[in-house]
DNA sequence: TTGAAAGCGATACCAG
DNA sequence: CTGGTATCGCTTTCAA
């Protein structure tokens, strides 16, 4: 241990001070520390050991004033609390680290903002970010789509773009900037997920499918509701009809899939399946059910989407559409960084997974009822 | 509308631009955007408009550095993906932004740095965040107590404390600072809430209970194992030190529950009961219990530490020792920014409560066998 | 109430 | 390879 850091109501060690205590210039100790640059191997060892020996913690502010850019990454979300986000924040944060976790005092730290996913919101942070001179963004999570937002939203990270900083768009649709612009997308294709879980569902037999979808106006409710209509069009027109009337729009929480499904079954609706916007509208509708001493899955079969694979083998719901967060945060933490060139058109997707846990045939009795 | 920003590779707008174009100085466009100093209603008006046109976002890096204070809060956490963390994270960054949600530009940022619970990634992140001369540092969760670690922590924080960056401990237990420095601690009555959590078990005639504890080291583990095996002892000594034998260490994650579960029944214990560290361990128990074909909660009833309702109310466990995580992180929001007074002793501990549904006796046959 | 000017701490260009 | 030094954009005395 060399530390001998002074106390008190101490003023922060300056890259001056290091130049002094090492006897050569500021530069000189500037280009020591930021490396790729000639440095006598002697010098080095003195600067090195000054830092050292005064305790020496470079100023970022400073450093991102000459640099006109920060290692501040933004990172919009529309909730951390909800599992969704929090893996992929987390995720994305862990991948934005130093690759060589040796040398500390490197490493791009994630701001982390909840959105709720509202547009007002959105569009603040996006300039509190900019304000900071961050040096990426990255806007995660179903998009409203409101052509008044979506433009205002454009314009935004046009700017933040033009003015160098990389923008990702993860998990939600591409935005139209102008060529050359650093902005990537990742995609999941909750499309082609919802697709194949309503064939799943309907290949065990189900034909009643109630499904509890997320905000209407947001982009990935719309986009799985559009894939699991379409697999329900593909295989009868009349069934995709009726499970219209089964389809409510409700929030990401707990009490949305409690709510819903207390309504639909206030409605007299009957059904043998429900898919859920996520496994956390799973649990309340598991919950509803329950309660009404309805069997699960005995008598509905419960589906979700999610990144929580202890759903599929804990409870129900038994068959969920995986979607890869975690690889999506990477992913993005990599285009953000510039350590990974996005393809040509600037879209990766991401393939979702469904993940089944034993079949659960609707009751027979349960058939067109 | 009034917009009006140019694009381009546009370099932005400074404050001198503003001034220039409203007419004024530099220096009273600076009073105008920060307040609280006497300016003219003329001329506030004409910057105000001149910030408009411009579309003007302050460089805040600069004003940092100018102020030798940003407005970046750093949050430690384990793993926002964990959703102890995710809570309280997400609580902690919602109230850190403006009172009035009216103007935008304004609020502090949250920075949220994952360091899985080891010291070398808890004390790295401190040196960046003191690099960047956050506005304040809330660390959370439980604290590695080892004293090598408990020092250097200390050193760092007192350094941060005195460097004026107000310093927030949540979750943890307080560490011994100089006087005066601004370092307060929100804790939670992890060992009130693992005894009243015990006592429960008891009178409902458990009498072998299964523990599995967080990481040995932790002290959260601690202090809810201490808790707990109070609770036991004065119950009955002879029943806590049967307990001992039936105590796990292990990790937070689901799988930890899942293997040390599996560890105790390949080991032949046997027990009417477990109290898992959190909910996403108790569902790892759970999944263990039912592959062996044991039933929840008639053979075994478990339960759990945490802040997920749903877990209560959908499925085992049935019983939850509830941390206050959304408050904590308001409070910790709100010491770390000065918005409330810490307690003369610069303590504040928050209850947990024991969220209790239904009683689940357990199974004759099960009682001492 | 407003303006002028001196930093804040690091970067990077230009010499040497 | 190393040393000056002019910024970077804003805050903050000090005068006026």
């Amino acid at each position: 241990m060399t530390g001998d850091e002074k106390e008190g109501t101490s003023m922060a060690v300056t890259l001056a001070e290091v130049a002094a205590h090492a006897g050569v210039s500021p530069a000189t100790v500037s280009r020591v520390l930021n490396g790729g640059y000639p440095v006598a191997g002697g010098t080095r060892t003195r600067v090195e050991r000054a830092v050292e020996e005064l305790g020496y913690v470079a100023n970022a502010p400073a450093r991102a004033l000459a640099a006109a850019t920060s290692d501040l990454v933004g990172v919009l979300v529309h909730d951390v609390a909800d599992s969704y986000f929090g893996i992929l924040a987390g995720a994305l944060q862990g991948a934005l680290g130093p690759e060589t976790p040796a040398r500390s005092g490197s490493g791009r730290l994630a701001v982390v903002c909840n959105t709720q996913g509202t547009p007002a919101a959105e569009l603040a942070y996006l300039t509190l970010l900019e304000g900071q001179r961050a040096g990426g963004v990255v806007l995660t999570g179903g998009a409203v789509e409101e052509v008044e937002h979506t433009v205002a939203l454009t314009t935004r990270v046009a700017r933040l773009a033009s003015a160098g900083t990389p923008v990702v768009l993860c998990g939600r649709p591409p935005l139209t900037v102008p060529d050359g612009l650093p902005v990537a997308t990742v995609v999941f294709d909750d499309h082609g997920g919802a697709f194949r879980l309503a064939e799943h569902l309907l290949a065990l037999g189900h034909r009643r499918i109630a499904y509890v979808a997320g905000p209407a106006g947001l982009s990935t409710s719309r986009e799985r509701l559009a894939g699991h209509r379409a697999a329900l069009e593909r295989f009868d027109p009349a069934v995709a009809e009726e499970c219209d009337t089964l389809t409510v729009h409700a929030g990401f929480e707990r009490s949305a899939g409690y709510d819903a499904t207390r309504a639909l079954l206030r409605r007299g609706e009957s059904f043998t399946a429900v898919v859920a916007a996520n496994d956390t509208v799973a649990t309340g509708i598991v919950a509803a059910l329950r309660e009404q001493g309805i069997r699960i899955p005995e008598d509905v079969s419960v589906a979700g989407f999610d990144d929580l694979p202890f759903c599929v083998d804990t409870a129900p719901p038994l068959t969920t559409v995986r979607v890869p967060l975690r690889e999506a945060g990477i992913l993005a933490a990599q285009l953000v960084t510039g350590r990974r060139q996005p393809p040509p058109d600037g879209i990766t997707t991401l393939a979702t997974e469904l993940m089944v846990r034993g079949s659960t045939a609707p009751p027979a009795a349960g058939r067109q009822p």
